[in-house]
DNA sequence: GTTGAGCGTT
C-alpha cells in the first residue's frame, strides 16, 4: 500500500515518517521528498506498507494528526504510473 | 537561518 503524506513539518525526515507509521504496522519504505539541491524537505512524503489493513489503520489514525505542531494529511497515494505501461524488456520495435 | 500547495529520485 502506497501512502501519501503531506503538510509535514520541514524538520521531519524519512526516519521520522517511518517511526510514525511503524506504530501501526510494518513499514517497508518511508521517504520524505527533499529538494535535490538544498536537501530541504518539501513537506510531503511517501510511505509503503506491505499490510493493507495496517496501512488503512495508519491512514485513519494519522490523517489529521498533529505532528510537530502541524496537522498532517495522510491518504492513499495515487498510482505513480497511470500512463500506459510499455514492456521494458521489449526491443525498440514500437 | 527562510517557505507551505502538492504526488517522489530508486
Amino acid at each position: 500500500m502506497n501512502i501519501y503524506v503531506s503538510n509535514l513539518s520541514f524538520a521531519v525526515i524519512d526516519e521520522d515518517l517511518r517511526s510514525y507509521f511503524a506504530e501501526y504496522g510494518e513499514v517497508s519504505s518511508a521517504k520524505v521528498i527533499t529538494d535535490k539541491f538544498t536537501n530541504r524537505s518539501k513537506g510531503f512524503g511517501f510511505v509503503e506498507m506491505p499490510d493493507d489493513a495496517a496501512a488503512e489503520k495508519a491512514i485513519a489514525e494519522l490523517d489529521g494528526a498533529t505532528v510537530d505542531g502541524r496537522t498532517i494529511k495522510v491518504m492513499v497515494a495515487r498510482p505513480k504510473e497511470e500512463r500506459p505501461a510499455r514492456p521494458a524488456h521489449s526491443n525498440n520495435r514500437w
